[in-house]
DNA sequence: GCGTGACATTTTTTT
DNA sequence: AATGTCACGC
């Protein structure tokens, strides 16, 4: 074994590194070189010859980070990787799929179904069933359904209390049984079928067992409850499970992520097997006991405290905005200023709780001739005319997917409305068949279509993936469709580089079929984007950036209502609100170990949100950090702005200032103190003089309307 | 069948 | 503000 493998690691590191053949729990911090130990790990049990590659399973959550991980395993062993089963969940529950189609009840080419797929599937499914949607709305049924599988539930294992929660799993029930009948699968199904068949099917749960050695878990604290039972039930006596995770950086909870599974695997396999990495490569001091300090204030952790080696560093700047606007201006002189200084754009992240107010910034940055990028927002294989070429594939490959069939049957347009179609699919309805099966014995313009696609099946028979695609874009009437249309230039060009990607996957892939490419471009919807080379400021929400490091950070919007978000508080329990702030305090955590060297948190005073002015209070979070790591930035001298943190007029831009009579001296959006209700903000007034009435938005106490002459309320 | 305007609806996101 | 959804009229 080549020694210099384990070199360089901390004593926590080399343990967790070469622990024995069990399982183990292993708690590791931002920054705490966690990717680093999971491909040693594995690097150093094939090279020690205690398991070949076949018998290795690792599972992260994205594409990105199984792919990290694949490329850091080549760059250190010189063997074929190809027989190791490295990916996500999903890829490899559907790699087990597309293997087990006959016994887990699939057609051979079953479609995966996107989270649009679904919505749409549902809507269609509730429309069949003559359901009010205003009553049911879709979305929420979607939730319903994907919350129940997640957790590992069929419609029969739901217990409805009422006749609405009977509905609903009435619903759910009709969603699987149209899916089954369709040939398709949402992502949530290919995890729970691909369980499903384990648990059922003895000698292939025997079989998988008996292969994988070593399971090796990323982001554990993310897992829901139907993975970690996927993972439990391929964990077979003589296979250790190896998880790595970190509590504090859950951020998922809300759509399903289970933290308690930590604690569960502690006690189910870890067995105490814990090994704690607690130092940091990446911050300086400041940093992180701005961050230790924070999250410490999470009554339910499994607790941890990072250390670095490393001086303490630059404080943390902290900029009070009058407006949103005036703090997109102050984060474009800041990010020049370090630009000049020799940071790169790429090497700074502007983080946001929220993808809306990236707006302001954008337009800031803009004006200010800043390049940046945006991460999130569509994505390339979720793009209405890729979709639509991608639902003709589906249709060549899988004629029972009626989803596909109305996505495409009239677009482009071919005069096959709303009414036909109804009568297309009652007809359908009444013989149990498929749309595309009352199609081919219809007349008329549906069967003008139906033999469009027969055609294109015939002529792409024998043509290589990447032929086939260009000839459906052609044939199907896409290409001269939005070549006829004078904004569709640029739809055009992503039609052609669909070609171009599954060119590439012909070349990469190990079969390049249509399924398989199918498959890919549903559970790999990646980053397609241009300009990934540009040194570019980056602009992405806190939970984009987790796993990302920068030299220096910006966290935005740090109001009360926007972060904390007021949504994640609000409703359901006492329990819940509990959670859900201490969700978003995770989150902040996240935000702020996302920084090496420079950290900037501001927040302002008045900001635009859904066409209206709001005012908000600086988050509780600024008043949870240790106020001596913190240095509080005024406007740049010889501004005519006043300085001070919350005592200032809004700034001109946001519009009207209401005055509460001139002789009061209070007026909307200044901050305020009650004796009984503490700190809050001027929201609105009525009335003037001795009858004035100002209304307060109090941080803890809510919003009240107080009277001037009897309040005595202080300004701050 | 198709285009247009009124209307609501705004967290976070991967697969 | 901006975007998507839906009903209505041609």
């Amino acid at each position: 074994m080549s020694a210099h493998l384990l070199e360089n690691l901390n004593p926590e590191q080399l343990a967790a590194v070469t622990l024995p053949h069990e399982s183990a729990l292993i708690l590791a911090g931002a920054g705490s070189g966690k990717t680093r130990v999971l491909t040693t790990r594995m690097v150093w049990l094939i090279q020690g010859g205690q398991v070949s590659p076949h018998g290795i399973l690792a599972v992260t959550f994205t594409n990105k980070a199984a792919k990290e991980m694949m490329t850091r395993i080549s760059a250190m062993l010189p063997i074929n990787t190809r027989g190791m089963w490295v990916g996500t969940f999903h890829g490899l529950a559907n790699r087990l799929l597309r293997t087990h189609w006959r016994e887990a009840g699939l057609p051979q080419s079953f479609q995966i179904l996107d989270s649009a797929d679904q919505l749409s599937a549902i809507k269609r499914l509730m429309k069949s069933m003559n359901i009010d949607s205003e009553k049911y709305e879709p979305k929420k049924v979607q939730r319903f359904i994907s919350a129940n599988k997640e957790a590992g539930l069929r419609a029969r294992d739901v217990e409805a209390f009422d006749a609405y929660s009977t509905r609903l799993v009435e619903i759910f029930e009709a969603y699987d049984a149209q899916c089954q009948r369709e040939g398709v699968a949402d992502f949530t199904e290919l995890l729970l079928r691909s369980y499903e068949l384990l648990l059922r099917n003895e000698p292939l749960r025997e079989h998988y067992r008996d292969r994988f050695k070593h399971i090796l878990v990323d982001e554990f604290q993310d897992t829901n409850t139907l993975q970690y039972r996927w993972l439990k039930l391929l964990a077979g006596p003589g296979t250790a499970l190896f998880a790595v995770g970190d509590d504090d950086q859950s951020i998922y909870a809300f759509r399903g992520a289970n933290t308690a599974n930590m604690a569960e695997f502690e006690r189910e396999f870890a067995h105490g097997n814990v090994i704690k990495l607690e130092q940091n490569y990446r911050s300086h001091g400041h940093i992180l006991t701005a961050a230790n300090t924070l999250i410490a204030q999470n009554a339910h952790r499994l607790g941890k405290n990072l250390w670095t080696a490393e001086g303490e560093g630059e404080p943390i700047r902290v900029y009070a905005a009058y407006s949103d606007q005036d703090e997109a201006s102050f984060v474009v002189e800041e990010v020049r200023a370090l630009n000049r200084e020799g940071i790169n754009l790429s090497d700074m992240a502007l983080l946001y709780r929220s993808n809306a107010q990236s707006r302001v910034l954008e337009h800031a940055l803009f004006s200010a001739s800043v390049p940046y990028r945006v991460y999130g927002g569509l994505r390339f294989f979720e793009r209405l005319e890729i979709k639509h070429a991608l639902a003709y594939l589906r249709l060549l490959t899988n004629p029972e997917d009626d989803g596909a069939f109305i996505r495409v049957v009239n677009f482009p347009a071919r005069g096959i409305g709303a009414r036909t179609l109804e009568l297309l699919s009652a007809h359908a309805a009444q013989s149990g068949a498929s749309l595309w099966q009352a199609a081919c014995t219809a007349s008329g313009k549906v069967a003008g279509f139906a033999k469009l696609i027969e055609d294109i099946k015939q002529a792409t028979r024998e043509l290589p993936l990447a032929e086939v695609i260009d000839h459906v874009i052609e044939a199907s009437g896409l290409a001269d469709f939005y070549r006829a249309d004078k904004d569709g230039s640029e739809r055009l060009e992503n039609l052609n580089e669909l070609v171009n990607a599954a060119a590439l996957f012909g070349q990469e892939a190990e079969e390049a079929t249509l399924d398989s490419f199918l498959a890919h471009a549903a559970l790999e919807a990646g980053e397609h984007q241009a300009g990934v080379g540009l040194d570019a400021l980056q602009l992405m929400t806190v939970h984009a950036a987790k796993g990302l490091e920068f030299h220096a950070v910006f966290i935005t919007g740090l109001e009360e209502s926007l972060f904390p978000h007021e949504q994640s508080t609000l409703k359901g329990t006492s329990a819940n609100e509990e959670s859900g702030l201490e969700e978003e305090r995770r989150l902040m955590y996240v935000a702020i170990t996302r920084a090496r060297r420079r950290l900037y948190l501001s927040h302002a005073q008045s900001r635009m949100l859904h066409g209206q002015v709001r005012y908000g209070l600086p988050s509780r979070f600024l008043d949870e950090l240790p106020q001596q790591v913190l240095s509080p930035l005024n406007r740049r001298s010889g501004s005519a702005q006043p300085q001070s943190f919350g005592y200032a007029a809004p700034a001109v831009s946001i519009g009207v200032v209401k005055n509460a009579g001139n002789d009061t001296g209070y007026r909307v959006g200044q901050s305020v103190a009650h004796a009984k209700f503490g700190s809050g903000i001027i929201i609105d007034f009525e009335g003037r003089g001795a009858d004035a009435r100002v209304q307060v938005k109090f941080r803890d106490a809510g919003t009240k309307w107080l009277a001037l002459a009897y309040a005595n309320l202080s300004i701050v």
